[in-house]
DNA sequence: CATGAGTACCTTGCATTACAAGGTACTTAA
DNA sequence: TTAAGTACCTTGTAATGCAAGGTACTCATG
């Protein structure tokens, strides 16, 4: 399943963070929600410094109420733009690998 | 693209070889048929070796028309498990992917 | 007030793996 | 005999998910 993840597990935190501001925590219990139960927090925040590194997102700290301050994540208009190319790719890549499965293994 | 490939390519290939026995160069052409465009030789090769190594596939020389001796794959009992492990795991993933993308970038 | 649970962030080192680049060798046709 | 097409393989590099481990804040409980 980890080998899975490579390359698909970014886009996803773009889509989550695409709509509301998150934070890497929120991300990680989100995740789990989805059925992602493996992605854990060592994953998640060397991914979003990367991205933001690569100007994908912006953040901002917050004080919480319970617990030490949130840095909370959003798109920027590069980072909108990464998530558009990738669901092009995630689309091209499923119906690809639906194809090879559907021809290869149903004959 | 490249990245998103990552523990995907190895189950189609599996698939592939589930139906026919298929050599590596074989492959590379099917692939490519498929949309795969970017899946090179050298990235088909070792797999198909790492695969022979854990007993996922087994191997035979034959005479070729033309060029030299091709080593034709089949899967193993323990290849064709690893098989349905693999589209159940792609699915699984699918379902999930899917999900966060409309649930996330269509509200 | 001290302690523990829950929240929230981060880093280091490792394993996996797709690919570019480069190499060998056989067959057939020009 | 040369070129084109077929067919195999190896080396080195880059990307990246994750386990493990660490820091620090808030609040309820004893």
């Amino acid at each position: 399943m980890t080998q899975m993840m490579k390359g698909i597990l970014d886009g996803c935190l773009l889509a989550i963070i695409n709509e509301n501001e998150v934070y890497g925590y929120e991300l990680a219990v989100k995740l789990e929600r989805y059925g992602f139960d493996s992605i854990s927090e060592g994953t998640i925040y060397p991914l979003l410094i990367r991205m933001q590194k690569e100007k994908l997102v912006t953040s901002t700290y917050k004080k919480s109420t319970a617990g030490p301050k949130r840095k909370y994540y959003s798109l920027t208009d590069k980072g909108e733009e990464e998530l558009a190319s990738f669901i092009k790719r995630w689309e091209y890549l499923q119906i690809n690998v639906t194809n090879v499965l559907n021809d290869e293994t149903k004959p």
